[in-house]
DNA sequence: AATGAATGAGAATTCATTCAT
DNA sequence: AATGAATGAATTCTCATTCAT
């Protein structure tokens, strides 16, 4: 049962299909997934159509890859960011500082193509399923980061804790990034960083830095 | 040089307008914007194409006017949620839920349409300006409304800390309504309340209800 | 629910549908379903592409439209030729010769679409279908014909008859029509009328006209 | 001047060949010529398009091979079963059912492919002169099988007699076979036989089996 | 004013065939 | 000789929009 598209066994071949990823991104990032054609992503990868569609089913397919492997790039970069330190070493605020800086890195990856991943994600049932598979990993890992440091937090439900700091910090980075937020970005994330500090933290912790 | 799409007088022109405004939200809500074609936008509202162009430039100016209105309906219940109190008479708690009770109420409006206000405002640039107005409006009043108890507070960039609290409810509502969020409603939104509770005001308060 | 495809309610849309079944025929009949496409036919229409799909859901559907017309007009041809005189004042011979020629009348109507019938009865269940249900319609008018002589018959299950002595004559039609049998017409006709009425008539008649 | 489509020489290349014959074959037979690609067959044969191609100039001079190599089977099998007995030695009844026999046999070699025969026949001219010249043997073998009881025949045209007999078989035999014939089998046989035996033999004969 | 017929650019996709490795 | 990557013309079909009646 030979599968339908090409999986490429050539050096060459494995390079036609990055190309096509490298530019189907660009092209979904600037012009978004409606406003991209396939000749136009063949023709920026240097390709046929013909060869585009013997190794993508179809658009929606090359758009799932593309998404897939942001998403993974951007989990990649912020566990990397929450497990630079120990964190049970630092201070409260260092550590919210953490938390906003590694979602923030993530969506720094390319801001283009984050904007239209969330349209994607409001679009597409099949992309939100992912899209959803990859918050929870998320807010898996932030639940793990507090637990090593518990005893220090005020907040007993960890899960939910997480879920709405993820979601405000998501949230408040896209209103500055793709939203155009009125107000200076550094009293948004001043904000949002005495947010979360006061919801997960007891009081009586000395002043750390 | 008169306009090219009619502005209805008559009682008849403006019930057509209205059905075709009708049809448009339903089929956009239900299929989205891109899934949805005039003539089904016609067909629903009773009317032949020919009319359908004749009340609107094109399915974009039909979006924005949905849009607007969908907007316009949205802030209302905000607003008319967030004054039906006097709010320096409330508790913290008190306070707080009405906030988030006031952007989920806006966002029961239409669950559907609200999704594929998301997805426009990622994707295309005038919605997107659009949405920011209201959020402007919507934070004006958020920060109008904490003025009310301003001594009551912690928080002294009223502004900052309403943006952050209004991305906070609506990622967080968007999650539940949207995203099939993994934990229950009830846990995410007690912890939101309590961020925002501990965010925004003072310690020092009697355990209010 | 509106049908997908147009229905002609204006003089001019039912001229536009009967021009792209007329082009259809023509074009099939000379260059085959598969060696047609839809822009031909729609430009030997003088109709735009647009306009042929919307009337037609797809050349398939266009065909089969096409086709069932065609059948209907054979099926007229032949009832109309089987019933011109009053059969049981006729010799076997005449009767023979009428069944004969009311078939090859029927595939003189169009042969080169008759061609292509075919290919698409052998090729395509659906044609293949609606083909069957012609045939069968076609017998039983064979049977009802040779009942009004059965006493002059010596076959007794006219069913099978009709259905065998149809067989013979459509094939034979088809090979001096499509195959360019190489023999003369007249020899395999003379040949087929002589085996059918052997086949049909007891002997014992006057040697009849 | 070299062919451009290689002649193998080697046992290897003609396995090669062979399987990709067979290929298409099976799938000309289930899906037709213009369901089958040739990347398709290549991979049912388990052979690369390249190696495909350096075989085949095309799919339709692979079409062709397979036609052709189709029809000399049948040929064989009808031309077996005539020569099985000695034709002379036989009764009217079984000679005739002999020769029904010997092409329902033909028939059965591949019902699929038989009808996708049929296909190309009426559609392609290529495939349509094949036919005819192969038609034009089955043909020259049933006159000479007639001449061999050209005493106890009626009919004195054996070649027409052996046309529109060979037809009146072919066409009930596709009835049957391909296009589910509403009356059973057996009825149609004997029905055919009985028409057959009329035509050619005289009626003196004694009641052979 | 209303209707719906007509348009045609443009999008997705397929597949026979070639050719570099 | 063999492979399979690459090609791109060709085809089907959609849909926003215009315009004649």
């Amino acid at each position: 049962m030979s599968p339908k598209t090409r999986i490429p066994r050539q050096q060459r071949g494995i390079e036609t299909r990055d190309s096509i990823l490298a530019a189907a991104r660009e092209l979904f990032s600037a012009k978004g997934f409606h406003g991209t054609n396939s000749k136009e992503i063949a023709g920026r990868a240097g390709v046929s159509i013909g060869s585009f569609y013997s190794y993508f089913k179809n658009k929606k397919v090359l758009f799932m890859e593309v998404f897939k492997a942001y998403k993974q790039e951007q989990i990649i970069r912020i566990l990397r960011e929450q497990n630079r330190q120990r964190i049970e070493t630092l201070g409260r605020a260092t550590i919210v500082r953490a938390i906003i800086e590694s979602i923030l890195a993530a969506h720094d990856l390319s801001p283009g193509f984050d904007r239209e991943a969330m349209v994607m994600c409001y679009a597409d049932p099949e992309v939100k399923e992912y899209h959803g598979e990859i918050e929870r990993q998320i807010n898996a890992q932030l639940v793990e980061t507090l637990r090593q440091v518990e005893d220090r937090l005020r907040v007993t439900d960890l899960e939910a804790a997480a879920a709405v700091v993820s979601n405000a910090v998501v949230m408040t980075v896209h209103s500055i990034k793709i939203f155009d937020a009125p107000l200076p970005r550094d009293r948004l994330i001043d904000a949002l960083a005495e947010m979360i500090r006061r919801f997960l933290f007891k009081d009586s912790e000395a002043p750390a830095g």
